[in-house]
DNA sequence: GCTTGACTTCGAGCGCGCTCTAACGGGGAG
DNA sequence: CTCCCCGTTAGAGCGCGCTCGAAGTCAAGC
């Protein structure tokens, strides 16, 4: 069994680059990962998926405020369930919203380009 | 027939500030906005117009340099259509790109919902 | 005539999310 | 033992897209 993985692996595999993974930790995003007997981190597959999962609210425009409140309420246990579940509600509502827009808008940029390609 | 409108009466109708405004016009983002007598912006329809799309490529996400790039291109006339339309090709590539991958993150984002909902 | 207020220009400053530098240390290869 | 690489920390710096401040001009209203 692999017991885990050095920050370059996980920079590798979560797509974050070292410098980016250790900010997180400083910020509290990502929780106290770790250390092997020299001091270096150590991810475990429970902080990779936890990476994982930060990176899509991001991807979708989730403010690192934000996040770091979202860690917050994990470490806080399950009581704090019903309010992640209202955090991320209201995050879908935003990314619905921003998808809608990205529809809207590019159906201007797609007349654009067919106005260009009777004008060619 | 309204003659045109000054920069307060520009940014409310175009959602940007009268800062924004001034900002785009000094990166050539919008060209040599007309003035009155003393020396005050009028916008015009067109100008308007331009704006809107402007505000239409941002919300899509095309970098500041893209947009000035494509509004050089416009200010160079009929011969650089077909560039103007490989630009919006290209960006809407992009955008489409982005919407899927928003649409990704989003299912993740609500099967926690769902998890959290069976919790409670 | 004086004040008020909207406009002008120029340039500095800011908030976000990283990104990088400096200075240092330990562990393995030759 | 020496070299080199990868890691560590604290803190500064950067790129983007605005955003604001200072200082000045002009027109209208009292």
């Amino acid at each position: 069994m692999e017991t885990g993985l050095g920050i370059q692996g996980a920079a590798a595999r979560s797509g974050l680059s070292a410098h980016t993974l250790r900010y997180y930790e400083r910020i509290g995003l990502i929780h106290e990962v770790h250390r092997d007997v020299t001091g270096h981190r150590v991810y475990s597959e429970a902080d990779l998926g936890w990476l994982e999962f930060l990176t899509k609210l991001r991807q979708t425009g989730m403010p690192i405020a934000d996040m770091c409140r979202y860690a917050e309420l994990m470490r806080e246990g399950p009581s704090t369930v019903r309010a992640r579940r209202l955090m991320l509600e209201a995050h879908r509502e935003r990314v619905l919203a921003c998808i809608s827009q990205l529809n809207d808008d590019l159906k201007t940029v797609e007349a654009k380009i067919t106005m260009y390609l009777e004008m060619e």
